[in-house]
DNA sequence: CTTGGATTCATTTTT
DNA sequence: TGAATCCAAG
């Protein structure tokens, strides 16, 4: 300011007009790995970032580095763990370089896998309006093939519908044959192959002849897609120059072959991930992706990000004692430059219900505090290990939301609804007919296997169902009425003309009445559900677009707690380890770690522990400034009462300097 | 054939 | 504790 008479020299930097290239002033605002990420071309690179160390920054950077570079922002794929996390890490982009970024694309293999067969599947026999089965639904499914071909009544029991469903699943994300799969997983069930391999068969024809398709035939498709169709190859290959996948440790044998082929013509692919928090491999995952990235991907540059922004180092030394006896090979020690103290405590419980009340106590404290609820998480190793807790919460008035675990879109009732939005959008869809048609008294699995036959080769559901309806009116009138109903709804729904809203308002009115039938418990319960299912669909321009989400990328909101995910009210979260991977929070509670509990009994071999070590390491270092670890002595365990528990073995000879210990005792009155 | 009651069973994580 | 399966009555 002043001194205008000073004769200063001002220097000119050399680079000055190179650094002015960009808006963004990437060097100053990214430590140098970060840098060399976001600075990296063309040709592949693997990104090996610990937890906290700036893994999604360092993406968002690179993103709006090669918008600003010129490169265009639809040539850019990011494929993510979940569309929230490609949502936000867009909006980031956006906020550095504005709306050009909104044209990327981005979201999970699945719902990509999706839009490509959508558009491009016709020249493969694949018609548009393919129906996406979850989990549930290939489940059913498999169990009314089990039934048809006379497995369900043997001598020797048959393997029940999930086991099935689980074989099945695994053998086609592992890239292995059926009877390898049983061989490794599942050696009691070898007995049964020829039986589960002629189910497995008529599952994929059934499948294939009704445009149906489980998460696994997503994948599988896209690939056969890809690898049989050069010139559509060379067309996604040359649209996408630029593939970003965030999470690869998580990413299954098929993802990395579709990562291959996506890259066939460029090679220019960016993986990230972490292999210490691989914890995906009951989906398939398959952490040696991450380690083989190099041989596939020749001449990949590696790049480590091992600098921690998130935790206090107190956390950090937990996490790294914690993976330090893990078997893993890109070897890292997460460090901070944050000041501030504080070391993880141990607490110990007499049983259950006082952890509850600990955390419930410590959460009101922090409140206290200054600290927000929004601020704050609980984790937990199963969904099912809050209940407990979540009384607690409501007796005290503390607001929380659930994530993981059950979710709503898979209640029975939001099912019915979907079933019939489905046969609208798809009416070869036969698993959804029947749930349908067996919601109507009087039609049972036989009758509405029959009709379902009718009905998926008709051109005109209204006028079967009508049909029917007159067929069966002398013995069953009030069935006949229902029938009569459902095909006016067919009807509406198919002309459709309304907006996805409407028409699942339209399946409600219909539906209420026989839900009220089915559950004269708890219909109440259910009818918010269905209002809130109606608001969701208000998101909605077409009935597509919300099934395929619905079985992609379900409301996260688990059911029970307060529906209202979106508004502004201040909240706790329980969430699973699993859900809240890419997560932080200021503070955060793990609870029941307890050996048997975490790691729980059917994890107890080699490599699953592995796994379960893995996820510890996720859950302490999600917390930035305090972590609370708790576990219960006295264990309730139904087959023989109470047992005495022990702290999980992850965390049992952990140095005191490490993690402080302490117990709880009652106060009590003078 | 369908339904509802009785009995048995096994209880993780998720696209 | 709740869901899956079995069984017998309508």
């Amino acid at each position: 300011m002043s001194g205008a008479l000073d004769d200063k020299v001002i220097l000119l930097r050399k680079d000055a007009s190179a650094g002015r290239r960009f808006q963004v002033d990437y060097s100053s605002l990214l430590n140098p790995a970060q840098l060399e990420a976001v600075m990296h071309d063309e040709g592949p690179a693997l990104v090996v970032a610990g937890a906290g160390s700036g893994k999604t920054r360092t993406l968002v950077y690179r993103v709006a580095r090669l918008i600003e570079s010129g490169v265009a922002p639809q040539a850019i794929l990011m494929l993510t763990f979940t569309r929230r996390a490609a949502q936000e890490m867009l909006s980031r982009v956006e906020r550095l370089v504005g709306e050009r970024s909104r044209s990327v694309t981005g979201g999970t293999f699945h719902s990509f896998a999706n839009g490509v067969l959508r558009r491009n599947g016709k020249a493969m026999g694949l018609p548009g309006n393919f129906t996406i089965l979850d989990r549930g639904d290939m489940e059913d499914l498999i169990n009314l093939l089990r039934g048809q071909m006379g497995l369900a009544s043997r001598e020797r029991r048959f393997p029940n519908k999930s086991t099935l469903a689980e074989v099945i699943s695994m053998a086609r994300n592992k890239a292995r044959s059926l009877e390898q799969e049983l061989e490794a997983d599942f050696p009691h069930l070898l007995d049964h192959s020829a039986d589960i391999a002629l189910l497995a068969e008529n599952y994929a024809r059934y499948k294939r002849a009704r445009a149906l398709l489980d998460y696994d035939d997503l994948l599988h498709l896209l690939a056969e897609l890809l690898k049989d169709d050069p010139a559509v190859r060379r067309r996604v290959s040359d649209f996408f120059r630029y593939i970003l996948v965030d999470e690869y440790q998580d990413t299954n044998p098929i993802q990395a072959e579709l990562v291959s082929l996506l890259a066939a013509t460029h090679q220019n692919v960016m993986a990230v991930g972490d292999d210490g928090q691989s914890i995906y491999s009951f989906r398939g995952a398959d952490f040696r992706n991450i380690l083989e990235f190099p041989q596939r991907f020749r001449g990949a540059r590696i790049i480590k990000l091992e600098e921690n922004y998130r935790s206090l180092q107190g956390i950090l030394n937990l996490a790294n004692e914690v993976l330090a006896s893990a078997a893993h090979k890109y070897s890292k020690t997460l460090f901070t430059r944050r000041s501030g103290e504080f070391r993880p405590l141990l607490v110990r419980a007499q049983d259950e219900h006082m952890q509850s009340r600990f955390v419930a106590q410590r959460i009101l404290e922090l409140r206290e505090e200054g600290v927000e609820l929004n601020e704050i998480a609980v984790l937990f190793r199963s969904s099912f290990h809050s209940f407990d807790l979540e009384l607690e919460l409501q007796r005290r008035d503390i607001p929380f939301v659930k994530r993981g675990g059950f979710k709503f879109v898979e209640t029975a009732h939001v099912k019915d609804v979907m079933a019939h939005l489905r046969v609208a959008a798809n009416p070869a869809d036969a698993v959804s007919w029947l749930r349908a048609l067996t919601l109507i008294h009087g039609v049972g699995s036989r009758k509405g296997q029959r009709l379902v036959e009718a009905l998926a080769r008709a051109d005109d559901p209204e006028q079967s169902l009508r049909n029917k309806a007159t067929e069966v009116a002398g013995k069953h009138p009030t069935a006949a009425q229902e029938l009569v109903k459902l095909g006016a709804l067919m009807g509406s729904l198919r002309r459709n003309l309304e907006p996805p809203a409407n028409q699942v308002g339209a399946v409600i009115d219909y539906y209420l009445p026989l839900m009220r039938d089915a559950y004269p418990d708890d219909y109440p319960r259910r009818e918010r559900d269905l209002e809130h299912f109606q608001q969701i669909a208000q998101r909605y321009r077409s009935l597509q677009a919300m099934l395929a989400d619905m079985a992609l990328e379900p409301p996260s909101d688990s059911i029970g707690g307060v529906l209202a995910a979106d508004s502004e009210t201040e909240c706790l979260t329980l969430s699973t380890i699993h859900s809240a991977k890419g997560l932080e929070w200021k503070v955060v509670f793990l609870i029941w770690a307890a050996d048997g509990r975490f790691p729980p009994p059917q994890s107890m071999h080699v490599d699953e522990l592995e796994e379960e070590r893995r996820l510890t390491y996720v859950a302490i270092t999600r917390a930035r400034d305090e972590l609370y670890i708790v576990y219960p002595i006295y264990v309730f365990e139904r087959s023989v009462g109470y047992t005495m528990g022990q702290v999980s073995r992850f965390l049992q000879d952990i140095d005191p300097h490490t993690l402080a210990c302490a117990s709880l005792q009652e106060e009590v009155e003078d």
